[in-house]
DNA sequence: CCCGGAACCTGAAGGC
DNA sequence: TGCCTTCAGGTTCCGG
């Protein structure tokens, strides 16, 4: 599940092999995974094209070409992009004029490709970058504001903050003990300080491991992360909390799992004791 | 504007 | 063994 460090590690390991190139071939095997235009467009209209950079947004994967439009990708839950290999089943094809291959593959065919005039028309709706300067400890408390949402919620809201998914924010939030359904507006100031230096923390160690290979994540050579054998909670649904040996639970949250320890990360009251609602009293 | 839930997609895993 | 349900989750759309 490629979220922020996935995509960067990607990015990462693409660059020397496609700044400077250029489109020399584009085949789509499935033509349900081109967004924009359509599928013939955008095998012609990238054929030919020239890479002026790779960079990344989100957990969008962006290439901006010399005529000003943009190549875009998102991998979504499944997808890769895999250099000089292409395994049976690929959903599309590009070869590079030095005889460099890309090939993006995706078992469940979320993902999109797009080619547009200007990348802002696909990621200029994103929220801040985490990792860039102009993120500080008090632009999250700002964002914060009143919002009454439970800060897992905001926190996966990709207009709010890009780049955090499911398991960078499970980690994030335990890193900080904090209850995934606590009501943004209820966080204290110490709580959202703790807050920023994990989510910081989390994503720059989850880069440092090139990426958590859980499910069907690979960087471009085939390779696996290591980040998945940091997570503390993600995924560890009864399995220990290593801070305090209490089982790791997990709740539906917007139709996520949200996994957190029941100990260390002890929900706000009106979780706590739902029932009190009672209207005849 | 804000919030929550469903849909999309496919394969793995668990329950009975 | 086999069938059924649940889970996985990034994004978009819809309804209150």
């Amino acid at each position: 599940m490629p979220e922020l460090p996935e995509v960067e590690t990607i990015k990462n390991d693409l660059l020397p092999h496609v700044v400077g190139r250029s489109f020399a071939e584009v085949v789509v095997a499935s033509p349900e995974v081109v967004k924009a235009p359509s599928p013939e467009e955008f095998r012609r209209g990238l054929r030919g094209q020239r890479i002026r950079g790779l960079r990344r947004r989100g957990k969008y994967l962006i290439f901006d070409l010399h005529s000003g439009d943009a190549f875009i990708v998102h991998l979504k839950m499944t997808g890769a992009l895999l250099i000089n290999f292409c395994p049976d089943g690929y959903r599309a094809y590009f070869r590079l004029d030095h005889g460099t291959e890309l090939a993006f593959t995706d078992r469940r065919k979320l993902g999109g490709l797009w080619l547009v005039p200007d990348a802002e028309i696909i990621v200029g709706k994103l929220g801040p970058e985490p990792l860039e300067a102009g993120f500080t400890v008090q632009a999250l408390a700002d964002m914060l504001g009143q919002r009454s949402a439970p800060i897992k919620a905001l926190l996966l809201d990709q207009s709010f903050l890009a780049g955090l998914g499911n398991m960078y924010a499970d980690e994030a939030l335990f890193a900080a003990r904090i209850h995934p359904l606590t009501p943004a507006r209820d966080l204290t100031r110490a709580r959202v300080d703790k807050l920023y230096g994990a989510i910081r923390s989390v994503l720059q160690a989850g880069i440092r491991s090139r990426g958590a290979s859980v499910d069907t994540y690979r960087t471009p050579d085939g390779g696996q992360g290591m980040a998945h054998l940091a997570f503390k909670v993600a995924h560890m649904k009864g399995k220990p909390c290593p801070a305090c040996g209490t089982p790791i639970e997990r709740l539906a949250l917007r139709g996520r799992g949200a996994y957190f320890c029941p100990k260390c990360q002890p929900p706000p009251a009106e979780v706590t004791k739902p029932q009190a609602r009672n209207p005849k009293s």
